[in-house]
DNA sequence: GTCTATAGTGCGATAGAC
DNA sequence: GTCTATCGCACTATAGAC
């Protein structure tokens, strides 16, 4: 065993999460996030960049995990499909823990500093999405930002919904569905 | 003449955007804009909430713009149409002066603190015009969203475009061609 | 209009792991 | 010896309270 308990991130995400849900974010400071890690102010800023970002530990690996889809979407899948991928596995990851997700985004829906935050994480997957999508080709880079955008503007509005509703829901169908739906409203049809 | 020089506010925009775009965001300080505008570090506070917001001023001008258009559109207009009103009204306000434009957009993707800023005014922007098409009729309120946003994206992908191309560029064209891009692609063919 | 709490940074010191 | 995680202190600027 160390000098110090392992995986000082860890409780502070945990603590962190329970301070803002029990007292709200603003009236937290980093200091008491700390203390009930067991560390010192200074120790949380080596992990986290800023006091909200100690709320968004799973974004990068959320982001690797859509791009991956989109990647081992068959050749000849268009890119409406290489998004459906995207969506389900962000389901896979992030499905499994209603009670979770539910009180996140209860504290991020209460603080626009956080919501913020978490807009600025979905513009970066859509960038990177964007990405990876004009890289399998067949689509101009302007068209997959647009895709990709939309593709985000589902998730979101899929997302919220599954949270708002029973724990019971599966977050891949509502996803698909939101998907769906985007794609029925918004077409062209001639 | 009072007792001040009038447009406090005013000048305190150009004093922000002037500094910011000369010596960047972050190594600008409150007390230099309000020197540099006259006032003092307390008056920015009374202005405007942060150092950030003194960047979006006509913010809520421009929502009251889309959201007129979109009420303002015919009843028998679908949803796609009013939006597509809707990012006409924008453009008409902020087509006009490309130069400001470019070094506002210049200033704001050098910071993170300021894109997220951005990308919650457009989030705002997206969920009013969620609910004036929803108040409209004949669409459900998650649908309504649904359009919303992915007419929202729209916007942020060809302003960005715009602001990146030629001065003589029409934004109201660029718009209009992103808008129907994205129906394009998106949309469900059978 | 001043006074203060808090966020966030820079840097040197410390104590164990390898 | 080097590397890594932490502490502790001094410091600035923002933002809000009084």
């Amino acid at each position: 065993m160390g000098r110090w308990e392992p995986d000082a991130a860890g409780r502070l995400r945990e603590a962190a999460l329970e301070l803002y849900v029990a007292q709200g974010y603003e009236q937290t400071t980093v200091a008491e996030i700390a203390e009930r890690a067991g560390v010192t102010a200074r120790t949380f800023f080596r992990h986290f960049a800023d006091k909200r970002e100690v709320l968004f530990g799973g974004s990068e690996e959320l982001q690797a995990r859509m791009t991956a889809a989109v990647e081992a979407a068959p050749p000849e899948a268009g890119p409406l499909d290489a998004v459906a991928a995207a969506l389900d596995a962000a389901a896979g990851m992030i499905g499994g823990d209603h009670q979770r997700s539910k009180r996140r985004q209860a504290v991020l829906m209460a603080n626009p500093e956080l919501r913020e935050r978490e807009l600025m994480k979905m513009a970066r997957l859509g960038d990177t999405l964007a990405t990876v999508l004009g890289r399998r080709g067949g689509i101009d880079d302007d068209d997959a930002r647009l895709v990709a955008e939309a593709g985000i503007a589902a998730f979101r509005i899929g997302f919220e919904r599954w949270v708002g509703g029973p724990r019971s829901a599966d977050l891949a169908a509502v996803l698909e569905e939101a998907w769906g739906r985007l794609r029925g409203l918004v077409g062209d049809r001639p």
